[in-house]
DNA sequence: CCGAAGTTTCAGTATTTTCTGAAATTTGAT
DNA sequence: ATCAAATTTCAGAAAATACTGAAACTTCGG
């Protein structure tokens, strides 16, 4: 590794954690990510000094996320992993992980709460909080959805507007004022 | 504590890991957001039976998190907390915090990374993909600092209009072929 | 300034998570 | 079918993290 890739690599493995991924895990994607060419577990073991079984498993884990596909090589039985190195690809891959990880499970123990009939006034006020975090959840959820479908362009376009886009919504409540929202 | 409240506060406990926070903090917020009043650190620790000195440092962390406000009860020396309970609130503070510790150190590693002349048709290629990195973290970092400054309302039309903001990007570029992006 | 009520720190213990090496399994060429 | 190359599983070791209780510290009324 020269010393710019090792920098790069050990950056990912501090934040590892931070990022919900192990510090194994973290270094492997950041060595794939990086590297010009499709690597073998044996390879990515050797470069970060893991046991082969670990690598073996970051791997997996890193499957499970989409961050890595695993590629082929004709005439070597071994499998080779890459990145996707399209960064609006990567973030997609991520936003739409996290939401069924880290949303989808609150959502609908929220949704079974809410069903639920209020045994005190204690109770109702907890729904009442639980009903406010549900709805943002959703509609965030859901955002996630439309988002997910758009492409790195129009994606790209709606960010660099940042907040001047609600010039342009009050400009459509203008325009169209029948049309709500 | 009602079944109600038990299992919204169980529940954020084992999700704490996912969200990066461990499970008595996730415990002690849960705890907090559905409290119909703010809540001293005794009270905490007696209905989670956690130590009174676990729950001080969970308190802590969420305090730095600008999840919980700090609050005094007139003729009563014990702090008390309570949460924000406006979800729009809690999700600006959220992408603020998350932003902070989860895209900033990225953004500076990759900052000073790209500074450096690659050694190497190697070092080449990883630095191009680190820009393309940092490229997507500056604009999703700024594109969150515009968000937050928008106010909720907004926002949640904003969302609410999920994909079909790409038509209004479209026509607004008709309408406005100059303007550019 | 004293003491009681409250909060925080910290060193040690418990728990959880990560990592390894050996054994088991899978794969594919012959 | 056989066998060697590769991958995966898994039980236990190592490391990291969370938790506790006691002691130190802070704050404020008197």
């Amino acid at each position: 590794m020269t010393p710019l890739v090792h920098a790069f690599v050990a950056h990912f493995g501090e934040m590892g954690s931070r990022w919900g991924i192990n510090r194994t895990v973290g270094q492997i994607y950041a060595l794939i990510f990086v590297s010009p060419r499709p690597l073998c577990a044996d390879e990515i073991a050797e470069t970060l000094s893991y046991s082969r079984s670990n690598v073996s498993m970051g791997l997996k884990e890193l499957q499970s996320w989409r961050l890595v596909k695993l590629r082929h090589m004709p005439g070597d039985r071994r499998e080779y992993f890459e990145a996707p190195t399209d960064a609006w690809e990567i973030f997609r891959t991520l936003a739409e992980e996290r939401r069924r990880r880290e949303m989808e499970p609150t959502l609908s123990m929220l949704r079974s709460a809410l069903l639920e009939t209020p045994s005190s006034e204690e109770d109702r006020v907890a729904q009442e909080r639980m009903k406010g975090m549900h709805d943002l959840i959703e509609l965030m959820s859901n955002w996630f959805d439309d988002v997910q479908r758009l492409d790195a362009q129009t994606l790209a376009k709606l960010m660099r507007m940042g907040a001047r886009v609600q010039k342009l919504l009050e400009l459509t409540g203008q325009l169209k004022p029948g049309t709500k929202e």
